[in-house]
DNA sequence: ACCGTCAATGCGACTG
DNA sequence: CAGTCGCATTGACGGT
């Protein structure tokens, strides 16, 4: 999507266009474009009309009636990662995400007390924290799918080698089978002198 | 321009 | 019923 030169209201997404009407309830009802471009980017010029709009980055805001449909301000703390493009950076400090992977290796899921702990000593509301470590799991989660993937295409990939040589012998034994009817094998064996099985196959499978 | 990553959202399901 | 989870998805952003 274009970016330059526009903000976005990207916590306020979920209306379409000027009817400000909530998202359906089901989820299949979901339109497929979901951002109504005329609603939510404001060219930044625009911005200078402030009913709708943040003067110190340029980013648009909807107005109080908004909230009762659900949309959610941007919270300071991505306020606070504003830089002066006037562009959002989603991204979290090296020292967040590190105290947030800290804390994940200690335990994957955190109970509300953790939470608002973190949430504190990050600077970040425990709403941010709780997706973090959503998103971490899921992330977790995606990574040992891949390697169970990986395993199992091995184990495929041997069991295919497998089969192969199973067909292999299978078809020399047939070969060998078929020799046999032959008279010099007949005439072989009854001499003794057979040497195409081992001595465990001997009684077991011959006489 | 395209793709991968990641923070964030919305929804249904579950639980205490 | 509120809180939490997994999941699918979105959109910003960075790398190539």
């Amino acid at each position: 999507m274009e970016a330059e030169g526009y903000c976005d209201t990207r916590l306020g997404l979920g209306l379409g266009g000027d009817n400000h009407e909530p998202w359906p309830q089901k989820k299949k009802e979901k339109p497929v474009v979901r951002l109504d471009l005329s609603f939510t980017l404001c060219p930044k010029n625009d911005a200078m009309d402030m009913d709708h709009h943040d003067k110190a980055d340029g980013i648009c805001f909807k107005s109080e009636e908004d909230e009762e449909y659900g949309i959610k301000r941007r919270d300071n703390s991505i306020d606070s990662n504003i830089d002066g493009s006037g562009r959002k950076k989603l991204r979290l400090t090296k020292e967040q995400s590190s105290l947030l992977e800290e804390s994940f290796r200690r335990h994957t899921t955190l109970n509300p007390a953790q939470k608002h702990s973190l949430a504190e000593q990050l600077n970040l509301k425990p709403r941010q924290v709780e997706v973090w470590f959503q998103n971490r799991r899921a992330r977790t989660k995606l990574k040992q799918t891949e390697v169970d993937c990986e395993f199992l295409k091995k184990c495929c990939e041997s069991l295919s080698n497998e089969n192969r040589r199973l067909k292999k012998e299978l078809q020399q034994l047939r070969s060998q089978k078929m020799g046999r009817s032959s008279p010099l094998y007949t005439q072989l064996a009854k001499e003794g002198t057979s040497t195409m099985c081992c001595s465990s196959c001997k009684g077991k499978y011959h006489d």
